[in-house]
DNA sequence: CTCCCCTGAACAACCGTTTGTGCAACCCCG
DNA sequence: CGGGGTTGCACAAACGGTTGTTCAGGGGAG
């Protein structure tokens, strides 16, 4: 900047006001602006943001946790905060935690060392330390996937109830009674709301259903599970899974026990994951927008930094049932 | 950082030595030393990069640009850089550019604004006028997954050539002769590796196959491409795709021409993007470590970083042959 | 006992911008 | 022609650290 000052023949503040377009305030002559800009771009300069930042407090970068960035879904909210952040001229840094506390805990730590303005939080637990600690030092942040035990904060989820209900209507309509369920971690607020909506529309079905818990969202747990609950219940006839990566364990799992998908058990997922119509058998599921939730998440938390007084707010996005080859009728 | 030092009744200088580990150097009383480390934790201090990237120059922040970050392919990639990054204290900053060079550039501006202090290229064209300007400011920068005309900029790339070959003799040793490419991208030097690679490993076996680029490595264009080449050549047997995602447009064309793969016609694509094992057929495909690609990048960036002045260099990732359900014997 | 050197910490300049304030010069009007 | 308002820009102090240099005090050697 002291470059283009010099060769302006002006001081730093001036070409400091009329980069920052200040020179509306009639405070400086036409002329001197053109000649400024001018050079400026004659000497191909591009502000210091550093240095800005360092002024303003302000950064323009966000930072965006989540448990595995070569994760599907998360790809694709990561590509639709990623649109909506680029669009306000933020930058988006990412960190995957491999859902472990410790690794959240210090990569959040060196966001918020590079003075990140502010989150989206996208590994949540019931209780969480490392989102009490952001909380704490009032950094804005929003959820996304998963809820917490944090009042006030914004947070933007899929509608779980909603979704496993649709999920659920649909193996019954299809004559399913046997009905198990493969949940997440136990504590995650989706797992939770899943589960519970899960009884539920069941209960209201004059049903019960057994389930078990996932450690991790990974087709491996979703083997193990599902292994579990054929054998304590032999006579299931169909599966509804937390998560499409634990449905495909539960494909793979069914296959194991000798039994086929849909055939003999029908498998329903929960997310849509990219590819997922191309699975053998495509995979029947509920379909939550990734992008969508990205987007809205992103949004949510560019006001949230506008205005840290926002009143926090939960959006949910809306669930959809998509109907492929891994649900059928309940054999007879 | 004021506060530390007044806390520990120091001055701040002391304060900064202490937090950078230069009380090695004897300058600093072991007592004093514990006294700030003490105080720092208790205060709950975390030093701001941004004030210290000012005076240093050193942001520890890299920047990654993908075509897009929610392709599965460089998810993975992403996962590998991101781990090794992580190890070393720097941050990631994450960019999709569609596939324009216009937002390329606009992206890459933004990421030297905040002062990145390397760069990993994954949307390198043959001429790319981006690339070039990156280079001309000095700043460090690696490619990956595509080459370009620039001398002096290390790259970590797939073996094309090799990779082609071991998918072209697969083919050939099934008994296919009829067998046609399609291509990526006309100015991305993957593609044109792989196509010179098929030619001449038919031309070894003493075939000629034909070829048609797309534009895009989309599954829509591998249909329209694979469409276009069924029509011209309709004894083809087998389709070697420059990608995965183009095979999967090459299956669908397949189909619809009222064909069927693998009986009618094979399909081999290349990089084993994530689940193509539980795609319908699973893909016969040549598989590139993704994650290897991705950490090699990272630390080619990190030691230039470390060290600009280092010669240029040009690593390959090993291809592999998967072979799956998407091949099989040329029909008689 | 004096001098010198070493040790341990303080001092202050600097990194590149932003922004409140000061200060000339100019214009207009009486 | 002089005084008060504008206008257009320069000045300088931050922002929060890092680091070369200075400085005071203490211990050891002569």
């Amino acid at each position: 900047m002291r470059d283009v000052a010099k060769e302006a023949g002006v001081h730093v503040s001036t070409v400091s006001r009329v980069l920052n377009n200040q020179a509306a305030a009639g405070r400086i002559t036409h002329d001197t602006e053109e000649r400024i800009r001018d050079v400026a771009l004659r000497l191909g300069y591009r502000r210091n943001t550093i240095a800005r930042a360092l002024r303003t407090g302000r950064t323009l970068v966000v930072g965006m946790v989540v448990p595995d960035v070569a994760n599907l879904y998360q790809a694709g909210i990561t590509r639709g905060a990623g649109d909506v952040f680029y669009a306000d001229g933020y930058s988006l840094i990412l960190a995957s935690t491999d859902d472990d506390p410790d690794h959240a805990e210090s990569q959040v730590s060196a966001m918020l060392g590079v003075q990140a303005e502010g989150l989206m939080y996208g590994v949540a637990r019931e209780d969480d330390a490392v989102l009490a600690g952001i909380i704490d030092e009032g950094i804005p942040v929003v959820l996304f996937n998963r809820a917490a035990n944090s009042p006030g904060v914004s947070a933007v989820l899929p509608d779980d109830r909603k979704g496993t209900r649709l999920a659920v209507e649909h193996l019954l309509s299809l004559g399913h009674t046997n009905i198990v369920h493969v949940g997440g971690p136990e504590d995650v607020s989706s797992s939770v709301n899943r589960l519970e909506a899960f009884e539920e529309a069941l209960g209201v079905a004059g049903l019960t259903g057994s389930h078990h818990f996932a450690h991790r969202q990974i087709e491996d747990e979703g083997y193990r599970v599902t292994s579990d609950l054929l054998e304590q219940r032999p006579d299931t006839t169909a599966v509804l899974a937390a998560n499409d990566r634990l449905a495909l364990g539960a494909i793979d799992a069914i296959r194991a026990s000798g039994r086929s998908c849909p055939q003999d058990v029908s498998v329903v997922g929960f997310n849509d994951m990219p590819y997922s119509e191309r699975f053998s058998p495509p995979l029947t599921t509920i379909r939550i927008s990734q992008y969508e939730l990205g987007a809205r998440t992103a949004r949510l938390l560019l006001e949230t930094i506008a205005d840290p007084l926002r009143p926090a707010e939960t959006q949910l996005v809306a669930p959809e049932l998509v109907v492929r080859g891994s649900t059928a009728p309940a054999p007879i």
